[in-house]
DNA sequence: TTAAATACATAAGACATTAATGTATTGTTT
DNA sequence: AAACAATACATTAATGTCTTATGTATTTAA
């Protein structure tokens, strides 16, 4: 079951930057399909989310988009740029260290929860 | 330094759940300065989130809040019910879990967990 | 005695996300 | 061949949460 949506509300630009620094480049759908299936189906990226954020991103100047026709289908592949690039670092660390924070108060690690 | 205020979205009933289980009764300024404490000034709570959040967990059963005059300052005490209880480890184990699929996806390394 | 801290609260606006909808192509099943 | 599901882009209205600003009043510390 997918997690409450409040929960992931924040951390959809953290989750994009990341999977485009593992995979040089990627398009859309790929990326919703991509986190389906590392979360096993718990993180659900919907369109309205996804491609507003990815054009946000871009126009940052934290990533790069190039069009390709697949047969007679455009097919938009989005790369990180440099900038992007240190985004992301910083971005998974501060996330790194935010979870770190709410494990402690949360008090995740002890007795009953 | 507090993280930057999208990562906290959709943490903050999570946490005031998590407070007034930890602690029985407080009023709402008491929980900023707790959570402050806490995390090290990493998360500050405010006001204008605190207080329509609260009012939206009592008007949801979650909590029950009484009244008391300190002084002359009206003071708002705020306790779990029994449905809040349940609610309260619900929602940590939820983030549990989150936690633990955030780290696996954006493949981070965190200290003890 | 004056500023800071305590303690409640609301309101306007910003922002991100959901849910719904739209278009069109490609692959699969009947 | 027709029908349906999946792929792949995208936008919009509505919703919800939070930030920033503002307001009132009491208590404590400099």
């Amino acid at each position: 079951m997918a997690y409450s949506s409040e929960l992931i509300k924040g951390t959809l630009r953290t989750i994009l930057l990341k999977m485009l620094s593992d995979h040089s480049r990627m398009y859309g759908y790929e990326i919703t399909q991509k986190v389906k299936e590392l979360t096993a189906d718990k993180i659900l990226l919907t369109e309205g989310a996804l491609y507003p954020a990815l054009h946000a991103l871009e126009a940052e100047g934290l990533i790069k988009s190039e069009s390709e026709f697949i047969g007679k289908r455009v097919r938009k592949y989005y790369r990180l740029s440099a900038a992007g690039k240190k985004t992301q670092k910083a971005k998974s660390l501060e996330f790194a260290d935010f979870l770190n924070t709410m494990k402690l108060l949360l008090e995740l690690n002890i007795k009953g929860i």
